[in-house]
DNA sequence: TCTGGGGTCCTAGGACCC
DNA sequence: TCTGGGGTCCTAGGACCC
């Protein structure tokens, strides 16, 4: 039995909460983002549309486009505050909600609209219903999969309702630029068109066909959209949200820079606010990856993963430092990040000591073990290039 | 004043073990 | 002496999404 699946996005969500907060930014252009070096904007309201202006625009350019554009700085607290109201509006409906963003979720109505004679109406009411209440816009996409309510809701903007049955595909989805299939991106979509794949339904008959060029192209990805283009994607509503993978901070520098110190300071600040959040979540890892934005914008990482796992701020930023001192040191760099990765949860770090040989070192804490573990694995290094130096004496 | 910051997942090569 | 694959982990890079 198919499932009613639902998404619903809001719109223009960070500059429909300003607008609320002051109404006198109703019907002007308004941006949210910083307004400085790197900034761009985050979310721009309908007004401000009109005149060009769009997500992930430079902010510069934005004001180009736009002379009397109002800017905004985000207020992620204010914000999160409202998606709150949002989610919890939803969950009247059905507990079966998942939180996809801060702007949206997917949620299973297949029991609330059971016997709904009007369901178009339903879900008309309830958009008008969330307006009323907390003001907020939503876009509502109706279907079997998350895949089709999300493009959905994605169809008609603002306050849309869509409703997508399988035998709607070709007329709803295949007229579609291929740039606004959900999971196409800007590096893909050229490359599709370069194949002459340039709507949706290009897209869909090619993969009726097992092209074997566009299985070459989208990989692994190829089947899920195959999948996904005959109405077959995953229903599944997932309410616990999941444990992080990967906990971490970046930051554009004031100005491009090789200053040693200037890096470190901001290497020493990002370690200490991933430590912060990773003991806030009771999270302790055992990769930490740095990456680096040179001024030309090639971006590279660097990581290290090692046996005991931490949370220390010192830690990561010792790491962090050598990872950048050994690679990065000689580079102009425009951005530094800090990323801890392979979590696991601090409870489960005393089982996994006690399956380890905890009695030789319980008497040291883990940042002692994880410094030696280091030296170690760096010792190793420094062997292998002796010993490949000594090759070459040989020779 | 040219182009953010938070993530997730995939790929491909190399090391290493069996 | 020559030559196998399978599986897992680590690492670097890339694509995508909001």
């Amino acid at each position: 039995m198919a499932k009613v699946i639902v998404h619903i996005d809001l719109n223009a969500f960070f500059a429909r909460c300003e607008e609320i907060r002051d109404s006198s930014l109703e019907n002007k252009p308004v941006a949210i983002g910083h307004d400085g070096r790197g900034g761009i904007v985050s979310t721009c309201s309908y007004k401000a549309r009109e005149y060009g202006v769009s997500s992930a625009m430079p902010m510069f350019k934005a004001k180009e486009l736009c002379p009397n554009l109002i800017i905004k700085p985000v207020d992620f607290r204010y914000y999160g505050a409202l998606s709150d109201q949002f989610k919890n509006f939803i969950r009247r409906y059905t507990k079966k909600v998942e939180e996809a963003s801060i702007d949206e979720c997917f949620a299973d109505f297949t029991d609330v609209v059971r016997g709904q004679k009007d369901v178009p109406g339903f879900f008309k009411k309830l958009q008008n219903d969330l307006y009323k209440e907390t003001k907020l816009k939503c876009s509502i996409g109706v279907a079997t999969t998350k895949f089709l309510a999300k493009m959905g809701s994605d169809y008609k903007k603002p306050m849309g309702l869509t409703i997508i049955r399988k035998k709607d595909i070709p007329d709803i989805l295949y007229p579609l630029k291929i740039e606004s299939m959900f999971g196409i991106g800007k590096k893909t979509s050229p490359k599709l068109r370069k194949m002459g794949i340039n709507t949706i339904g290009d897209l869909a008959k090619r993969c009726e066909k097992d092209d074997r060029e566009l299985m070459n192209e989208l990989g692994k990805y190829y089947y899920v959209i195959k999948d996904w283009m005959s109405g077959k994607g995953s229903d599944e509503i997932i309410v616990e949200p999941e444990d992080p993978k990967s906990i971490g901070n970046s930051t554009t520098l004031m100005e491009d820079t090789m200053n040693h110190e200037l890096i470190a300071s901001t290497f020493k600040w990002l370690s200490k606010e991933v430590s912060e959040r990773a003991i806030r979540e009771n999270k302790l890892g055992s990769t930490i990856q740095i990456v680096v934005k040179e001024s030309d914008f090639k971006v590279h990482n660097k990581s290290i993963t090692f046996d005991n796992p931490t949370n220390d701020a010192d830690v990561i930023f010792n790491i962090a430092m050598n990872l950048y001192d050994k690679n990065f040191s000689n580079m102009m760099i425009r951005l530094v990040g800090v990323t801890l990765q392979n979590l696991i949860n601090t409870k489960d770090i005393a089982i996994q000591m006690s399956l380890f040989d905890y009695e030789k070192h319980e008497e040291q804490s883990s940042t002692k073990l994880l410094i030696n573990e280091l030296n170690r694995k760096m010792k190793k290094k420094v062997l292998i290039r002796a010993s490949e130096v000594e090759d070459d004496g040989n020779k």
